[in-house]
DNA sequence: AATGAATGAGCCTTCATTCAT
DNA sequence: GATGAATGAAGGCTCATTCAT
C-alpha cells in the first residue's frame, strides 16, 4: 500500500492483527511480511501495542467516510437510510481499501482493548448518532421509544454487521456460491426494505403475495 | 463447575479462550485457575488444540436447547418466532450455564478454525433449519426468495447476535445503566415485533400513533 | 520375548536402549511397546536407570558364551581363534537371540556409564583373558611384547567390533546388497586368516597369487 | 575456539553432543556453556538438529585432511599405508583440535543420522577411496577380492578406530597408565605392521624371535 | 535512519516419577 | 500386584524487545 517502511509496516500489520489477531499476530511474520528489520518495528512505533493502535487509527479513517454521507439532511429519510446502510455494506467490501480495515475494527469493538474507547469516540459515535438521526426523521418519536430508542438502531445495524461478522459462518450455511453471489446492492436493497418495513415506513419484504394483502395478513396474525 | 480435574480444566479453558482468544490464553494460566498441574492438560486432552475442541464441544452441547424449544409446529408462527429468539437470547444470558459458551461459539464463528465445520453442522444448521422452517410457516414464499430467503433469516439472528457480539460496544454507546437494564423479556419482545412487522405479521414497532404518513409511505415504497 | 510383564518391559527397554540410546528413549514408549502402565516400570525396576541396568544385565547374560567355547585348549590354536573370532561375529548376529543385546554393550562400552565396570568385569574381561591366552598359546611371547601385547589383541577383536559398531557405514560404503551379502563363516574365515597371517600364522590374505607362492611373493616385496 | 556466538556455540554444543549425544545435551547446557542467551541458538542455527548439522560440518572440514596427505602416489605404498594409518590416528589425538571433532564424527558414524549421508560423502568415501588405492598399489589384486575386497580394507580402518571408539574399554583393560602411555607414533606403527604383515608385505608381528615353527612360518616370512 | 545480533521471559509440550486406590 | 491420575521439572523453541553500531 505504502513505499515507505512505516506504511508497509502498518498495512502488513493490519493485515495480520485482523486475520490472526493481536496475540496471534508476530512482529516478526509483520516485518518480514513488510520487509523491514525486526528493530524496525521498535523503532518507527515503539512496541508492538503501538502499533496496533497506529493500524487502528488508519483503519478509522480511511473507513467512517462513507456512511455519513448519508447525512445530508435534505434528502428523504428513506433515501438516507438506504444511503446509510449502502456505506456500512460498502465500506465492507470496498476494493480500494485493504481488506482489513473493517475485520481490525470489528475486531476490536467486539473484543476491545484498551485502544477501543477512541475508536468508539472517533469512528462509531458519529455513525450512531446520524443513524438515530435519521431514524428519528424516519420514525418521530423513536428516540423516546423505551432505552431511548437504541435497540431500533441495533436492530438496523445489526443486519449489516452480520454480513461481516459472520461472514465465515454465511458462506457455509448458504454454500459458497450461493454466498458469494450477494452484492452491495442486493444486500443493501434487503436490509433497507427489512428495517422500513419494520418502522412502518414500506411493504413488507416477502414478495408478492405479501404486498397485496389485507386479507392474507388477517388471517395469519393472531 | 466441575469437581474432577477434566471438567475444571474445561471450564477455566473455556473461559480463558473465549476472553482472551486461543493464541491469548496460556495454558499456565488455565492450568492454575483450574487448579491443576501444567501436565495435566497434556494428560487428559493431548495439547491445547484439543482443549480448545472440547471446550468448543461442551458449549454447543449446552446451548442448542433452548431456540429448538421453538420447534413445536403446533404452535402459531409468531409464537415459534418469539419463542426462538426469547431462546437464543436466553442462551447468552442463562445465569445457570457458563457465561463462556456463548462467547467462545461467537469467536468461533467469526474466525473459524478448524474445529468450526463441526460446531457448524452440529450446532449453527440445526438452529438455521428450525428459523427457515418458522419462517416459511410464517410467510409462505420466503424459502423462494432471492438466494433462497437466507437474507431474511440473517436478518432476524443478525439482530439476537448482536447483543452477544457488540456488548461492550452497545455499553459504551448506551451507557452502562442504560444497557444493563435491558432483559431478555424486553429484547425477545423488541426483536420479534421488529422482524415480525418486517415480515408483514404484525405492526410497526414504532407503535399506531407513528402511523399517520399512509401517503408517504405509498410514495417510498417502490 | 517374555510372558511377564517384567520380562516384556526389559525387551521393550532393550530395543528401545540400543537403538535410540538412554536419554532418546522414553519410558513412555517403552511402557507402550511392552504393554503395560507407566508406573509398572517403576514398579517392578525402581526407576529408568535401574531397568537399563537390568537390561545390560540380560544382554551379556545371554551374550557372553559363544567365544568362550574357543576356550578349549585342546584344539589347535589356529583353530581357537577361529573359533572365537566367529563367536563372537554369531553373537551379534544370532537369530535366537535379540537384536538389541549387542548393540546396547555396544553402546555401553563406546559411551560407559556407571554401569560399565560391572559389564566390564563380566563379560569383557573374560573375553580378553581368552583371547589372551589364545594368543600366547598362537605365538608365545607376544604377551611380553610392549604395553603387555595388548594391541595385538585389539587389532584382532577390532576387526570383529567393526562390522556391529560401524555396520551402517559399511553398508553406505559396500552398497546395501553386497553389504548384506557378508555372512559370518565368510567374515570369519578373513577375520582369522588377515590376523593369522600378521602373527606369521598363515599366508597373507591376498587371493590365489598370495597363496602359492614364494615366487609370487619375492617380486611383490621389497 | 572461536571469539564469536556462533563459533563458541558450535565448539559447545560439539562437546555436548560428542559426550552426551543429540538426546543427552540439552540446549540449555549448551548456551550456558558458551556464554550465550538461550535464544542465540535459533538465533543463529534455527534449531537444535541444525546445530548439530552445523557441528558436523566442522568436525569433517577440520578433520579430513591427515590422512590424505598420504595420498602422494611417488611415495613407496607401505610408507603411504603408514601415513594414512598414523594420520587417522593422529586426527584422533591432535591437541591442536577439539577433542570432540572425533568423538562426534563417531557418534554420527555408528548411529546415523538424517545427516550421516553427507559425512560419509564428503568424508568417509575419500578416506575410503584413498585406502582401496594405497592397498590395490600394495597388493595388486585386492580389489578384485571377495566383496570388491571391501573387509581388508576394514580390517586396517578398524584397529584405528578401535582406539577412539572403545577408547574407554581399552583403559579399562590395559589400566589408566599403561593405556595413557600408548602414543601416536607407536600405535601407527603397530597397526601397520600388523597389517602389512597380513598382506604380506612385512614381517610377522611378533618378531624373528618368535619364529620357532619353521615349516608354517618361513613360506610367510621375508 | 536503520539494522544485525543478542536477550530474558515466556510459550507449549514432554519428561520421569509418584500417589491413591 | 498393578494401575489410572496427577505432578514438578525440564525440554526445545519463539516471543517482543533492546543494544551497539
Amino acid at each position: 500500500m505504502a513505499d515507505d517502511a512505516r506504511g508497509r509496516l502498518i498495512d502488513a500489520a493490519g493485515r495480520a492483527f485482523a486475520e490472526r489477531g493481536f496475540e496471534g499476530a508476530s512482529v516478526r511474520d509483520i516485518c518480514s511480511d513488510a520487509g523491514v528489520n525486526v528493530a524496525a518495528i521498535n523503532y518507527h512505533f515503539g512496541d508492538k501495542q503501538s502499533l496496533y493502535v497506529a493500524c487502528l487509527e488508519q483503519a478509522q479513517c480511511s473507513e467512517s467516510q462513507q456512511p455519513l454521507r448519508a447525512a445530508d439532511p435534505s434528502l428523504p429519510p428513506e433515501a438516507r437510510l438506504h444511503g446509510f446502510i449502502r456505506g456500512m455494506l460498502a465500506a465492507q467490501g470496498d476494493p480500494d481499501r485493504p481488506l482489513w480495515h473493517n475485520a481490525l475494527m470489528l475486531r476490536e469493538m467486539a473484543h476491545p482493548t484498551s485502544a477501543a474507547a477512541e475508536v468508539l469516540k472517533r469512528y462509531i459515535r458519529p455513525l450512531a448518532e446520524t443513524l438515530r438521526e435519521i431514524l428519528e426523521q424516519l420514525s418521530p418519536g423513536v428516540s423516546g421509544m423505551p432505552h431511548d430508542g437504541w435497540p431500533v438502531g441495533f436492530s438496523v445495524v445489526s443486519q449489516v454487521l452480520f454480513y461481516a461478522v459472520h461472514r465465515p459462518v454465511a458462506r457455509l450455511l448458504m454454500g459458497e456460491a450461493e454466498h458469494d453471489a450477494l452484492d452491495v446492492d442486493f444486500l443493501a436493497d434487503h436490509i433497507a426494505r427489512f428495517s422500513l418495513a419494520a418502522l412502518g415506513r414500506g411493504p413488507a419484504i416477502v414478495g408478492p403475495s405479501a404486498a397485496p394483502s389485507a386479507g392474507t395478513r388477517k388471517t395469519v396474525s393472531r
